[in-house]
DNA sequence: CCGATCACTGCAAGCGTTTGCAGGATGATC
DNA sequence: GATCATCCTGCAAACGCTTGCAGTGATCGG
């Protein structure tokens, strides 16, 4: 192993200013930092984290935790923090809560506290007081992603603006009889998203004089296979039947447009969907959605990270942070049959 | 800071009694042992990792390469890892390519090396020789998933068997005339897969007497669009239709039973489909395939890495570990047409 | 021309564990 | 009862960096 002394000694300098050099100090000559580095090069030395670390206080690695990692929007806003954390310098730690209770404790217990992180991302993620506390402890920043956080910076995309977003463009289309997908309440995973949505699909209903029917909502769990059965019910019923559906993502309004065909609907003839997030399928499918951005905010939770984590000047600023989102028209909407 | 010290002082012991103690080194009284436990618990004292690790030389940390992480495959082999990683007490930092040349490069010349793994997983990753040797170098163990790598122990599914079971079924079942949809040549962050499942479709083809058409070939991109497109060019010709498609991958596959669909097919009276995966979304359409099992491919590669940490009593073992795949009929497939 | 200021650089004390070595008990052996 | 192995435990030296502090010339203002 190459170390701080041998590319000290290379140099013709001492260990400290090597540190210096290497770390970007202001207070080393230009000469004498080309010196440092080309030393450095040239022996391929790389610090030792570990040692920085211990020495310095700070880990440069950030820990993230999601519920899983297997869904589109999960792994997206990982992978968009991920790139951002590179770019910074940063590793990324990656903690699931796939294991249940008993995986979710030992990362809160002990993982998170061994002094491995400099700060924590939370993505969809409802903590606990006592969770929060015990980083707060350590006073780590902690910045949520996905509903707000007691306490938290969050980025959030504002569940119940997007939800009114797509229910207007049905309505804006001329439809009256438009049913919601949402969330099952059991599915409690991601914050109240899912009673957010509703709440928004029912304000916008609401503000066109539109009655919202209790028959026209039918709770699934965010899969395509979910929302098929869904639209299924809501689709069955040949004169009851409404003519829009709004799916609280797009895995459900993709299932409810297979779920038209099976019944011989023809999408968007005869009933319109909708969905949200932009999901990768969504484009090959034609479905029409409000996007979110979940890359981007992989990458804006960073930033506010990096924010958190520089010598304090002034005490943290604004608490929540609204992600942008945006309706896309595809082919899955049109107006009405008459 | 709960330091060790608080802990040696409150249980009346030194510090390295302590750090025995609590890292189930064997040669501690019991009644000491348990004295420490509580202190510990009690104080609420973690370990710090980087001091720890600068003593001992442990990380207690794997990286995780993958090309990227917006894929089902590559995020169930990533929470497959995970889970067994957070179960040994490890953890695992992720390292991600998406970003291109430029990532790669600082991964392999920068983040592996900063001596904070103790070992590295590389998903579906086809290293240089100049990237093995760099991780050699820092002698920390390497076991690679998906596609042999040279000197290194990689988990891998037989992708020409998987490829000739997928055909030798469509085959069993009366057909003759069989497409595949496989990788495109541009596409090849995963190892030559494609090219191995179509050398095992051909096999099982001539095994058969067969005769494998060019025309029945067609490159995709591994998505459902890429699949849809293929399908359609293979069935259009109302003539020439094969009656049976082999995709390389379930999108390819889903893709492919939409676009007969569109087509005015039905699937599987006109025409049977099978993929490779078992795709989440598989079971859902009815999708008949060859599953692999990603999670576990994750767990095993981290159990494989575990042995490899164990103090080495033998050099290392077998190189090459067969990972399972199945085949599993739904209803996509049957008996060809009259 | 002198003291003050400034820009660099080196010295050495940590950072919080782990672990080889040695010492003290205790028990076993003859 | 002496000898020796065995089992626990403590001492103190690493581990490889960072950084406060002090020291050295050089520069500058008066």
């Amino acid at each position: 192993m190459v170390g701080i002394a041998d590319v000290a000694r290379h140099a013709g300098v001492s260990t400290a200013t090597v540190s210096r050099a290497l770390s970007g100090a202001h207070n080393v000559s230009p000469a004498t930092r080309l010196r440092v580095e080309a030393s450095a090069a040239q022996l391929g030395y790389v610090v030792s984290s570990t040692a920085s670390s211990l020495a310095s206080g700070r880990m440069k690695n950030i820990g993230v935790v999601v519920p899983f990692l297997n869904r589109w929007f999960f792994a997206s806003v990982v992978e968009g923090a991920q790139q951002a954390l590179q770019r910074h310098g940063y590793d990324l730690t990656l903690y699931n809560l796939t294991g249940g209770l008993e995986a979710r404790r030992s990362v809160f217990e002990h993982f998170l506290l061994r002094q491995r992180v400099d700060a924590v991302i939370a993505v969809s993620l409802e903590l606990t007081e006592h969770e929060v506390a015990r980083l707060h402890a350590l006073d780590k920043p902690l910045v949520g992603v996905g509903g707000p956080l007691a306490g938290v910076p969050t980025l959030t995309v504002d569940d119940l603006a997007v939800a009114r977003l797509a229910t207007e463009h049905l309505i804006a289309l001329g439809h009256t009889r438009i049913a919601h997908i949402g969330g099952d309440k059991a599915f409690d995973l991601d914050f109240n998203l899912p009673t957010n949505r509703r709440f928004g699909y029912e304000a916008a209903l609401a503000a066109a004089g539109i009655e919202a029917r209790r028959e026209d909502y039918r709770p699934a769990d965010f899969t395509t296979a979910g929302g098929y059965q869904a639209a299924k019910q809501l689709l069955g019923r040949p004169h009851e039947r409404p003519t829009a559906i709004f799916a609280a993502s797009d895995e459900m309004a993709i299932g409810s447009m297979l779920a038209a065909r099976d019944l011989g609907l023809v999408v968007p003839r005869d009933v319109s969907v909708i969905g949200v997030d932009d999901h990768e399928q969504a484009a090959f499918f034609g479905l029409s959605t409000v996007a979110q951005f979940p890359r981007q905010q992989g990458e804006k939770a960073v930033e506010v990270l990096m924010e958190e984590l520089r010598p304090h000047p002034e005490p943290r600023t604004g608490l929540n942070i609204n992600m942008p989102f945006e309706l896309i028209v595809r082919a899955s909407t049109a107006r009405p049959p008459e």
